[in-house]
DNA sequence: TGACCTTGCAGAAACGTACCTGTCAACGGG
DNA sequence: CCCGTTGACAGGTACGTTTCTGCAAGGTCA
């Protein structure tokens, strides 16, 4: 009987809600909505009226209902590759910290926040929470992730070049082939003759596409292979795949390393066999990390420019997520930068006896 | 007219609801609802056939839907401080990456996600997403951020000791003091007369409380401070801090740096001006980056357990959500490890004569 | 003076779920 | 035979928005 006469229970239990604001501003509940959101067609002081009686309850919109009623939650998820329990690895530390940082930023530039998620096939996990799209990085053949999300009609945008027919909407990617192939050229100028890999047992499109590249190379230069495979999300194993490597009878002159913390590791094996760097050994490693500028001797390293490719994986996904047509294609090679330091510098000549150590020569 | 003769427009546009699995199943959305949420009062049998039915139509229920009439959205914000448009910096990258990591890990274990989110007011990003509480590392004093969150009734458990009277819900903290107090008790048994520091400009809890306790224990012991500062969010002031502090009259004899990089930069700048370490320069460093266990020499780091702090802030949050009394504490320290390597071991006799090394003496 | 458009706003229908409140049958006890 | 109880479900409302549709009031033009 009395129905329409309801209170609203007096602005119920703390949060204000848009028809508070209505009430208070002596308007209606539509009136609210597009002056706060800039749309139907309101004389200014109207808007102005709502704004500031908005302001001062303190309203604030609720996402849940926006996202229920609109379908846009406003975000994206960030899935990472799980070893066990532990989302993403040490040998990643240093190009996924940065790759999120500029994915967060331009993220956040365009209005949307990211979530980080596993991507384990968690169900619970994943249909919790509303997802617009979702960046993913480095996702194995026929990931069962990608697959359901791309079944949800939800777009997914890939880092690092989908293995197998994975249906993702975009993908950023370096051309890792050209980069180790690019590598071995520059060890071979520097003076190498035997040029050795540290590689990963897993996987994943990274480890395979410069493993293959490497082998290749070897076959055209006629070099017989010399490479350890490690388990790269150990973060022990890598010392002792290094140590391995320098202590073969086919002892390479020249180490690649896959991986970030390959650096110091091939660093700390080749003085426990007294080889000097870059004298009797030339090192190349692929990483993030600002230590390898300020080593003993500074290493020079591969970057695979996470910050861009974050950036651009974002930039996709959101075209996607919001129809634009974007000029942009949808497959984008990003090109690696080669940072060149002294330990690959071209090696003063083989016959020459150089003294151990002299801080002067610098 | 033929209102009520609606067929739900035929399960509508690609997903299906709770609503068509209702239909499909010949009960009703109650029926469909108790069954495969776990609740009510039904017969195993209908529940098998819901839950079959559901997956037959890969019925995923709405997360909007469901956080807006439970009012839990399950996502949690990791609210990290930005400088400038960045999240989070160089200086704390390893840190950054392991605490995030473990936070993830932990609220993953118990059915929660992670949003990342910058600390500034920016607030259609914040009001955009449904949180049931927060993370926030190393809030500042009066962060307007926090107050926000608090005034929406939501939990917030801080890493790090919340600055002034900020009301968070909990808080994880190292005791830095002692950490620092320790650290430098350590070097001056390892015979340093003059130990300096490497500290930052910026006013965060971490910086303030560990110079702070540098220059309580100058006092004490009756020394003169020696320190620089710079500002930690640029990747290169460090070097340029490092080299100014070694390059001071009064130049140091031992070394603690406050972040992460300092390591490095302190062992080039010490080459540069012909210093062993430990011989001429005692060093240690505040980081959670593996590298420092195999630079030439090993370089003796104090952790902070980023681990630990991730997971201990995210089960308190978690706790405080879900309502759940906790016999933790609301204040959690959490004790640092020092990882005493050769940079900071007791250098060649310089007074008294006692062997390098004895384990035994433990 | 209508016919017609524009302006300024209100009503009400979704969005998809969870849960409170029945309803109806079967059943057992007095 | 009646009444209370319990099991197994259905109806309907509310969560807080956005937005489509509608409707007066006022102005313009033929």
């Amino acid at each position: 009987m009395s129905r329409a006469e309801t209170p609203r229970r007096g602005s119920r239990s703390g949060r204000a809600g848009i028809r508070d604001v209505a009430a208070a501003a002596g308007v209606s509940i539509t009136t609210v909505s597009d002056a706060l959101n800039g749309k139907g067609r309101l004389p200014d002081a109207t808007r102005r009226h709502v704004r500031e009686v908005a302001d001062r309850l303190g309203y604030r919109p609720s996402a849940a209902a926006r996202t229920l009623r609109t379908g846009k939650s406003g975000l994206i998820g960030l899935t990472v590759t799980t070893y066990g329990d532990e989302p993403f690895t040490f040998t990643e530390f240093a190009y996924f910290a940065e790759m999120a940082r500029a994915a967060t930023s331009a993220a956040l530039a365009r209005g949307y926040a990211l979530v980080i998620l596993p991507a384990t096939s968690r169900h619970d996990v994943w249909s919790n929470v509303a997802l617009d799209g979702t960046v993913v990085i480095d996702p194995s053949d026929q990931d069962p992730v990608v697959s359901e999300l791309v079944r949800q009609g939800l777009p997914v945008v890939s880092d690092g070049r989908p293995a197998g027919a994975l249906p993702v909407t975009a993908w950023v990617d370096n051309d890792h082939e050209a980069a180790v192939l690019g590598i071995l050229d520059h060890l071979a100028d520097a003076g190498a003759r035997r040029i050795g890999l540290l590689t990963g047992t897993s996987t994943d499109t990274y480890t395979h596409l410069s493993t293959t590249a490497y082998l290749r190379w070897c076959e055209r230069v006629g070099q017989d292979p010399v490479y350890e495979a490690y388990p790269a999300h150990d973060p022990c194993a890598g010392a002792v795949a290094a140590d391995r490597l320098l202590a073969r009878p086919d002892r390479p002159d020249a180490v690649y390393g896959l991986f970030d913390p390959n650096g110091t590791d091939l660093l700390a094996a080749a003085r426990r066999y007294g080889l000097r760097v870059p004298d009797d050994l030339l090192l190349v490693c692929c990483s993030e990390s600002a230590v390898y500028a300020t080593t003993e001797p500074p290493i020079t390293t591969l970057s695979l420019k996470p910050r861009r490719i974050g950036t651009a994986v974002v930039q996709l996904l959101i075209d996607a997520i919001e129809g634009v047509e974007s000029d942009q294609p949808v497959e984008q090679v990003i090109p690696t930068e080669l940072i060149v330091r002294t330990s690959s510098e071209r090696r003063s000549p083989r016959t020459t006896v150089s003294p151990p150590r002299s801080p002067e020569e610098g």
